[in-house]
DNA sequence: AGTTAGCACTCTGTGTCATCGAGTGCTAAC
DNA sequence: GTTAGCACTCGATGACACAGAGTGCTAACT
């Protein structure tokens, strides 16, 4: 539908987008004049300026305030106007240069990696573990802890380790524990979590297992172990929203912080760019949690191998320097992947 | 030095610092007589008020606006003047029953506390993660990822668990693996971390150990788990502090988000508690972190058996409901030791 | 001597008003 | 189609007066 903007509109409304990225603030005709190379006059802008507001493009504040680009306007930006660089080295350094002086458990790793995009981006980084579910098993292990309570340790393909205490309703030694993990890792070797939920469910109706006490005990507990408890996600770097003019106000602030304590939803929003190629980009209101009207999130999935374990990305206002912030994301999803891969 | 507080100042500056927890606003003389059933007149408590600003539990922000406890006061307050009450009924079952609806991985156990203690006190809760130095080895092992990246699993008495991927140098057959682990497990079962340490450290010299290729790889794998990472803090309900009136303002508010993006400080400051006997108070200025000036900070430890793991605690504004707070965290303390326990 | 009433004084917060400046939209001329 | 000119709008800023809350001091009271 856009595609009637003339070259000198679009032009124009990429000025004006830069604009506002850097200033935060409305932009009037002159500015676009002054500062664009344009040889054009405020009045022909201005009339362009009213046409790119009738089309959705510009809204403004009020009567004398220049305009701001909208949501679609970003969108636009994003879609069309921008060519998107690689990333610089500079950075690229920074983020070698993190996750080179790094301790390797797992956790930390995708906790450093918020911290990276972050404070590579001045925005907010995020990252949501990789969930259970979309994993390869590698391996279980209960350890027995006093009386009756057995801790089960579930490791993954990729070792992404879950662990979980179960109260057993009776004490169960050591030695049947070792035997009851053989058995397990036998059983459920090399299938993803899924199927092992399947397989697990399908063993215990088979008859070999009805009689043999031991086996039916061992797939219960690893039933137990494999009921997945919230994504957990990692956000690093609120505090750089607070530097953005447009959040000044006390009450968005109140809002915004409102919106990161309800992880569930975030999850749920990152969560539908898992199946993503590489990058993928919401703009303010466009999709999602009304609280988080003024952001934009850029994602990208990261893999182990072929498999899609998680989404990382960044959260930044609306305004954000996409042209700068995509590369990051794109370049340190790149970096986890090989880091949690077969590296 | 303060004894010298007759009982009329002692009920006067009560009045004034409960009056400002409530409002949250420079208490002036009238409001202290009408609130207060002192039959005294606003003059009188005005001579009084003189006194204590004098000895230094009192400020003015100006010269017309009512008068401020200081941190000394509430020190005071807080030492002298509150009496601890017992914590309510409903706020105890509601405690219980967050505790009830919960998945039992510790990490989890630990998060959910945080989010507890926010919600129940109306700051901010928070959570150190046990360090494993404090605790008792019960078992390790290893699981081999692809190649030659092995994942340790260390797994503490109270079942907290840490892993680590470790890149070996070369690949280990999986029987070795298990091999190491048995050997390890043996070597040092029952130790404390710190013990465990040591003796590393001297069986890696004994003559046994240096002609024996696996048991010094095993000895280097352990040693490579060990080294501890930083410790976890879970920090919840950041947003409460936005509620309170006396951080409306922007700056103020960065300035504490600032405080809570550098966890390491915070955790130097909570460690500082580990050894304490029950609850610690630390109020305002009076101790720490110049950026958490007009906070508090109500920290209670928390321990498996005889063995104290880590410390949780709320945070708060200086003029937070203490009578109401002091109970909730040591009570909190008291039920995470509990279920963290042998149960 | 301690307590209180009275009063002048100080300081902040609020509302009003005029002014300034940036920016627009429209019209008419180029 | 482009531009200069101009009237108009609207927010931001600063000056000013005024109300209200609170203090400190003095003088009177018990």
């Amino acid at each position: 539908m856009g595609d009637t903007l003339t070259e000198r509109s679009r032009q124009i409304l990429e000025a004006i987008i830069e604009d506002y990225i850097k200033t935060a603030e409305p932009v009037g005709s002159r500015s676009v004049t002054r500062r664009h190379g344009l040889s054009l006059s405020p009045a022909t802008v201005r009339n362009v300026m009213s046409d790119l507001e009738e089309l959705g493009f510009l809204a403004s504040p009020h009567t004398s305030a220049g305009r701001v680009p909208t949501d679609k306007a970003f969108r636009f930006y994003v879609d069309s106007l921008l060519q998107i660089r690689s990333i610089d080295d500079e950075q690229r350094d920074e983020i070698r240069r993190h996750y080179r002086s790094q301790g390797r458990d797992v956790g930390e790793m995708l906790k450093e990696t918020s911290r990276i995009l972050s404070s590579i981006s001045h925005y907010i980084g995020i990252v949501v573990a990789p969930r259970f579910t979309a994993n390869v098993f590698r391996q279980i292990e209960f350890v027995k802890l006093c009386g009756s309570r057995i801790l089960a340790i579930l490791v993954s393909e990729s070792g992404v380790v879950q662990n979980r205490i179960i109260e057993s309703n009776e004490e169960i030694p050591s030695e049947d524990l070792v035997r009851m993990s053989n058995y397990l890792n036998n059983l459920l070797k090399g299938l993803t979590i899924s199927e092992v939920k399947a397989r697990i469910f399908q063993e215990m109706e088979s008859d070999k297992v009805r009689y043999d006490d031991l086996m039916s005990k061992a797939l219960k507990l690893s039933e137990q172990t494999l009921d997945e408890p919230d994504a957990e996600v990692f956000i690093e770097g609120q505090v750089n929203i607070l530097e953005q003019p447009e959040f000044a106000d006390v009450d968005k602030m109140k809002e915004i912080f409102r919106a990161f304590e309800e992880k569930g939803q975030l999850i749920t929003l990152l969560d539908r760019c898992m199946d993503a190629e590489r990058v993928n980009i919401f703009i303010g209101a466009e999709n999602f949690l009304n609280r988080m009207n003024q952001l934009s999130v850029i994602t990208a999935p990261y893999a182990s191998g072929r498999n899609t374990l998680g989404v990382l990305g960044v959260i930044g206002p609306t305004r954000m320097g996409y042209d700068r912030v995509i590369p990051i994301v794109d370049y340190t999803a790149r970096m986890l992947s090989k880091l949690l891969g077969s590296g």
